[in-house]
DNA sequence: ACCACAACCTGGCCGC
DNA sequence: TGCGGCCAGGTTGTGG
C-alpha cells in the first residue's frame, strides 16, 4: 500500500504510544512474514524487550527495541500496523500481534502477505541502498541535477527507483509528474533545466501535502489508529482514468508500464 | 544501462 | 450465484 507519506503517518501514530512499552506476548499466525532470524529466535528476542524509538527511511520502518535490537518492517502492498488499547476487539485476519505492558496490542495485517519483519542486532538502515529522503537536506538541487544528467531511462521508472529518491511509489510518481507537467515516458536526459526544477519542486510539494493529509487511503492503507488519510481527495490523476483533468478538462489517460498503471493528462503533460 | 516480465499472495470487482 | 479475468499503493531477480 504505502509510500513515504503513509509509512511516515503510521510511524508518527506509533511514536505516540509505543516508546516505553514492553512486549509481553508475541503471537505469530503466519510464520512466513518473519524473514529473519528464525521464528523461535525472533519470538524469544522480542519477549521482554521494550520499545525505545520508531524510525523511518523510505518505505521502511524500524522499531528500536531494548535489548532485542532493530525490528525492521516493510509493508509492501497491503501491510497494516494497527495499535489498539487494552480490551479492544482484535482486527480481522491479523498475522502477528504483540501484547504490550499496558494491555494494548500492536497488530500486523497483510492481505497479500508480501510484507515482512526482520530483526537485526545493529541498525540496518545505513546498509539499505536508498537515495535521499525527498524532504531532507541531502536532497538538493545540485544532487538532482547530477543524478538526472545523461540518464537514458524514462522518467516514470526513474522516479520509482528507490536508489535515486527514497519513498515515492506509483501514486506520488503519477501526481508529481502531473504537477511538473511532464509526460511519464520522457527520457530523463531530455528534461530541460526548467522541467528538472519543476519536477524537483513537484516531488517535494506532493509529499509535503500528502504528509499533511495523513496519506492516501484507497484500498488497504489506514493509519495506526485505524482511521483513513485524506489525500485521496486531492489526487489530480491517480486512479482518475476517463475523468476530466482538473486543469484542462481532457479525460485522464492511463498507460501500462509493465504491470503498473501510470495516470496522466495527455494535454497538460508534454 | 535499460527494459520486460515473473514471482511473492489474496480479495474485490466486473462482465457474462 | 458462480466463474473467469483483471485489478491492486512494492521489491527483487531473471534474461534479453
Amino acid at each position: 500500500m504505502p509510500e513515504l507519506p503513509e509509512v511516515e503517518t503510521i510511524r508518527k501514530g506509533l511514536a505516540k504510544v509505543l516508546p516505553g512499552r514492553k512486549i509481553n506476548e508475541v503471537e505469530i499466525l503466519a510464520p512466513k512474514i518473519i524473514k529473519k532470524p528464525s521464528v523461535p529466535v525472533f519470538r524469544r528476542k522480542l519477549l521482554g524487550s521494550r520499545f525505545t524509538d520508531i524510525r523511518r527511511r523510505g518505505k521502511y520502518l524500524v522499531f528500536d527495541l531494548d535489548p532485542a535490537g532493530c525490528l525492521m518492517v516493510h509493508l509492501k502492498l497491503s501491510g497494516r500496523l494497527i495499535y489498539l488499547p487494552a480490551r479492544r476487539v482484535p482486527p480481522e485476519k491479523y498475522l502477528l500481534a504483540l501484547s504490550l505492558s499496558n494491555g494494548s496490542r500492536l497488530y500486523y495485517q497483510d492481505i497479500r502477505r508480501f510484507g515482512g519483519f526482520s530483526l537485526f542486532e545493529k541498525d540496518p538502515l545505513p546498509d539499505l541502498k536508498l537515495g535521499p529522503e525527498p524532504l531532507s537536506r541531502e536532497f538538493t538541487p545540485e544532487y538532482w541535477r547530477k543524478i538526472l544528467a545523461g540518464r537514458k531511462t524514462r522518467v516514470k521508472p526513474f522516479l520509482l527507483d528507490q536508489k535515486f529518491v527514497a519513498g515515492l511509489g506509483n501514486i506520488y510518481v503519477s501526481e508529481a509528474l502531473f504537477r511538473a507537467r511532464i509526460h511519464p515516458d520522457r527520457p530523463v536526459y531530455s528534461l530541460s533545466a526548467k522541467e528538472q526544477a519543476r519536477l524537483y519542486e513537484a516531488i517535494q510539494s506532493v509529499i509535503r501535502e500528502a504528509l499533511a493529509c495523513g496519506g492516501t487511503s484507497i484500498q488497504d492503507y489506514v493509519k495506526a489508529d485505524g482511521t483513513n488519510g485524506s489525500f485521496q481527495e486531492r489526487l489530480f490523476v491517480y486512479r482518475r482514468k476517463g475523468e476530466p483533468c482538473l486543469v484542462c478538462k481532457r479525460p485522464i489517460s492511463v498507460k501500462k508500464d509493465g504491470s503498473r498503471s501510470t495516470y496522466f493528462c495527455s494535454r497538460c503533460q508534454k
